[in-house]
DNA sequence: GCTCGTTATTTTAGGCATGAAAGATCGGGG
DNA sequence: CCCCGATCTTTCATGCCTAAAATAACGAGC
């Protein structure tokens, strides 16, 4: 309707400068935790998503709560218990699924990555003034709740994290 | 310093707010694109590359455009090419490097693609509010720029495009 | 005109993502 | 009691990503 605003190019751009930005951190956290811990983001994810969750969940849970398939969980808890920083043990009365909890070393592991994940991200956020830090959240949590209007999420069976895990 | 931000959780929160957007978008965009065009993101990333490079580009520029590593391109331009969409021919003079652009046809799909993409993209975006939208802006380039800052991408040997090709 | 260092690309190995299909188990209705 | 649908998990096929090794070709210098 307005004359100044007839196409879409100011979406496509705030769009792609986000993507980009998304992009740079996440490349930026990846390849530190590499460098420092030889450890992958999915992995510091599943990890933080066990710290979260307190005691011993489900791969479904898991799964959920990281809002990945369910396969990709797989293969990840998979390396974790084969580094010794997770366990799986049955469920008792229902072997169908399988409990996943953090070990000890895991545990002390995964503080020691969100220590530095906390720093990286610092790091980056502190750099900015004041009121660009508070745009930003203000911006991002509006566009969160646009995004949740245009295009609901897959129906929640019971517990809706809806925020991604870590945040301790 | 200040006894109010002594530690980093702000970074941390706003971080993941950013992630969850992007990946909310590009999830988003992925489905719609696999729906209506049976593409993928970045076969449609590869195409805006080369609808943007205005003329035959080598593959060196598509992927340093992209962002992506050189080995990355190789797979994604082979299928648009198996698709017709895209056709990569010698240099000659240079039988080292490919110069790679698009069909007739791949062109007038990346138009009907663009299209689509900047109308989803709109819906989104336009449903903000008009402080939203400047706030997001304003904060996702304060924070691109904190990001050059922290972490200079690598060298630009030659054209230093920065932004992410598809733009027009 | 051959060799050597540089440059451009593809190939390889490894990781993670999805979606669909297969396997295993549970629980309830004949 | 047994079978069958529902539920949880893993497996498989496919795709894209990176980093590093392999391949191929250029261009300068002797």
């Amino acid at each position: 309707m307005n004359a100044l605003k007839r196409d879409g190019r100011d979406g496509v751009r705030a769009v792609i400068r986000l993507l980009a930005c998304a992009d740079r951190v996440q490349k930026l956290c990846q390849r530190r935790f590499r460098e420092h811990f030889d450890a992958t983001l999915p992995r510091f994810d599943v990890m933080a998503a066990l710290a979260a969750a307190g005691g011993p969940i489900t791969m479904g849970a898991l799964s959920g709560r990281l809002l990945v398939s369910n396969g990709a969980v797989t293969g990840v808890v998979a390396s974790l218990v084969e580094a010794g920083l997770v366990v799986q043990r049955e469920k008792p009365g229902d072997r169908r699924t399988r409990l996943v909890s953090l070990t000890p070393a895991g545990r002390a592991r995964f503080d020691a990555m969100a220590e530095a994940h906390r720093d990286w991200t610092a790091e980056i956020f502190d750099a900015l003034p004041e009121d660009a830090r508070a745009q930003l959240m203000s911006g991002l949590i509006r566009m969160l709740a646009a995004l949740e209007a245009a295009d609901p999420p897959a129906k929640t069976g019971e517990d809706d994290v809806s925020a991604p895990a870590y945040d301790a």
